[in-house]
DNA sequence: GAAATGACGTAAG
DNA sequence: ACTTACGCCATTT
């Protein structure tokens, strides 16, 4: 019964990055705000996103809304997000295919062949984290 | 409107 | 660890 917790962002500029009559922007804020929190040197899957949402089953649908968090601002931290295995699949996404591995590098984050080392270890849980 | 697509996830072989 | 299959849901063709 606890609903899902509306979260209040202000994302005026989402609308402009979203083409047509998008039904889930506030699916999108609340993706974006999670993936915000996510501390440095840590990382996170799409689906404990959506779970910690509440849509649980659409982890898609976050690897969707990080398709075009690139045009949102402020700036959404994508790279810190894997899939459940600890692969970085959207590393495509970004400017370079190499990108995503260099920023995790830089916070700390070491990715030998395209997943995330300690990937248990270093795996964010937004859920727990921020005790909802 | 049906079929295909996709930064996913879990189960099974 | 890898591949196949199925479920999920919004977007695109």
């Amino acid at each position: 019964m606890p609903a899902k917790k509306k979260i209040a962002t202000g994302n005026a500029g989402l609308r402009s990055v979203i083409p047509t009559g998008l039904k889930d922007l506030d699916f999108a804020e609340q993706v974006y705000e999670i993936a915000r929190q996510i501390p440095k040197g840590r990382v996170t899957s799409y689906g404990a996103i959506a779970k910690c949402i509440g849509t649980g089953k659409s982890a898609r649908l976050v690897g969707w809304a990080m398709s075009v968090c690139g045009k949102v601002k402020p700036k959404v931290p994508a790279h810190r997000v894997v899939n459940s295995a600890g692969v970085l699949s959207g590393k495509l996404a970004f400017k370079t295919s190499t990108y995503m591995e260099e920023l995790l590098a830089k916070e700390g984050v070491l990715v030998k062949n395209d997943k995330v080392v300690d990937f248990k270890k270093r795996f964010w849980n937004p859920s727990e984290e921020l005790s909802l």
